[in-house]
DNA sequence: GTCTATAATTTGATAGAC
DNA sequence: GTCTATCAAATTATAGAC
């Protein structure tokens, strides 16, 4: 993966955050690379590959960090509440696959298919670490809307303040 | 207000919910309400007034239809749980106000002001009915969640778990 | 790998006839 | 109120030179 493809790949991300598919244009992007938007489609033939490329490398490394924060936290609830929320505190940034989410129905089957498998990595994720399919896509929930809720309400602790809730009403041991 | 104004919001609504702001255009609407796409403009000027008309008359609907329920359910926790996923059960479409949150950052700023006043609608009208403003938004939180999950995992009943949980968890006598 | 140039389409919006 | 006609701009994408 070359570096410009990289960069491309951050700038759509940050992008897909803010407006989602439509959000953005590949002459953007080129403006914003310092590039012409024909060598964009050098590097991703089509926007249905960039965007799917860009979610690809998002679900990895969610998935890394996952497995990171599983090696020294053993409840998956209080794993979830930390992980799940550290695309919110970049303010003004949803998870892409939330701001994707919202034309869920208009988009391309490829995207549609990463944006569903990122869930269901979580789900497998949490149900792998000895929580129940329905109490973690319960809990997903519960933290997709708090991130979705505290952007639009503007008010970045409401997050927190859902987090700490699941912790409570949810994980094994309370605080 | 005429007729065919409101069989275009109708429309938009109908693509809003699947495809946010940029999921139609005026042609689409035009094509579908049997008229062309400059007498489309005749009833709303711009794209921003038709989605901003289509978000009142959204949350007046909703808001009559928290009042009729109120009328009957006393717990506003099962209010909520009913009311809230109504969207949900005409398949394949989101509450408006979801859909567009997902590109909320780059929306115009007063289709930004409609959906926030949505929600905001909706934690007024819990408090008034004797629910703090923070166990309101956490179960708002879980609704919004539920709602999107239940499409991009192609599940409806999930959602219908989730409010069932909802209820289990804050409602304040059991069923 | 990046460029210029351009095709083909779609978009929101307006002018003016009827 | 609806139409025809059109504009100006933006979009994704491609061909071919360097």
């Amino acid at each position: 993966m070359s570096e410009m493809a990289n960069t491309l790949m951050d700038l759509a991300e940050r992008h897909l955050r803010a407006g989602g598919f439509a959000g953005f244009s590949y002459r953007d992007l080129a403006a914003e690379a310092g590039i012409k938007s024909a060598s964009v489609h050098y590097h991703f033939p089509t926007k249905e590959n960039l965007v799917a490329a860009v979610l690809r490398r998002y679900k990895g490394r969610v998935a890394d960090y996952i497995d990171q924060l599983a090696a020294e936290e053993a409840d998956p609830v209080r794993l979830m509440a930390k992980a799940f929320g550290s695309p919110v505190h970049s303010k003004d940034k949803l998870c892409p696959c939330i701001s994707l989410g919202g034309a869920f129905s208009d988009l391309p089957a490829e995207i549609q298919g990463e944006v569903k498998g990122y869930y269901e990595m979580w789900l497998d994720r949490m149900e792998q670490q000895g929580l129940s399919r329905g109490k973690a896509r319960t809990i997903m929930s519960m933290l997709v809307g708090a991130q979705l809720l505290a952007l639009i309400l503007d008010d970045v602790k409401a997050y927190d303040e859902v987090a700490d809730e699941v912790v409570k009403e949810f994980a094994a041991v309370a605080a």
